[in-house]
DNA sequence: GCATTAAACATGG
DNA sequence: CCATGTTTAATGC
């Protein structure tokens, strides 16, 4: 692999599980599908609600979770505008999604779609390209907790957040987007104590500065270098 | 090397 | 006020 493939590779990845792929085209068919506004914090899809139809969000923002054999339930990832939520088969999965904002889906059934491909034979490749944007992350997530220990994961996602979504500043790199301590940790598998104590000492060493909606990095390359280490504790 | 726990503190609707 | 998020230290695995 060369080193300018592999740049273009990095460059590419999905950072945050947050919508992936939108298909901003699939809404000139609304009117072919259901449309339902959901309120704040009320359950979009609700545990073992059937699976017969894609849904794509119109408005606002629902959070996924899968609910784990305990019964605890855990961040899948975020679906903001146009994402879409794989829900026309049947999966083993128990999920539970939830509207953090006032949000409006669409659900289109099997035969929606049948007649949504007849008029436009570039959808079924848009809705591909959106499967595989989350086969990719979720892939590339099984192999990255394998890979990295914690500490180094939250770095990883930092570093990966500026390459990708960084504004180049005058003295340093601005990465504009709401991301709260616990997002960071239920995105990395740390825990969120740990991702508050790694926060802390890297605005110690003046490597960069986390708020409510925004990190600004003041030096990429230390974080770089430190991220390629085993643990930062 | 980090999670867990608990308890204090901070922000803001 | 309460809810939500952050920090810190002590202890455990």
């Amino acid at each position: 692999m060369t080193m300018s493939y592999r740049r273009k590779m990095d460059n590419c990845g999905v950072v945050i599980p947050d919508s992936f792929y939108p298909v901003d085209s699939l809404r000139q068919y609304v009117h072919l599908g259901t449309v339902k506004n959901y309120a704040k914090n009320s359950s979009v899809i609700i545990p073992g609600e059937p699976t017969n139809a894609l849904i794509i969000v119109l408005e606002g923002r629902i959070r996924i979770n899968l609910i784990s054999d305990d019964g605890r339930e855990v961040l899948l990832y975020f679906a903001g505008k146009n994402c879409l939520l794989g829900r026309l088969f049947p999966t083993e999965d128990n999920i539970h999604a939830v509207a953090i904002e006032n949000s409006t889906i669409c659900r289109f059934t099997k035969d929606n779609l049948k007649e949504i491909f007849r008029d436009n034979e570039e959808m079924p490749f848009d809705i591909l390209k959106n499967y595989l944007a989350k086969a990719s992350y979720f892939m590339r997530q099984v192999a990255e907790i394998n890979s990295y220990n914690p500490t180094i994961r939250i770095l990883r996602l930092i570093y990966r957040l500026c390459v990708l979504h960084g504004k180049q500043l005058e003295n340093a790199h601005e990465i504009v987007i709401k991301l709260s301590q616990a997002n960071i940790a239920e995105i990395t598998g740390a825990h969120y104590v740990t991702v508050s104590r790694v926060l802390n000492c890297l605005k110690k060493e003046k490597i960069l500065n986390k708020n409510k909606d925004k990190i600004i990095v003041y030096d990429l390359e230390k974080l770089k270098l430190l991220s390629e280490q085993s643990t930062y504790y």
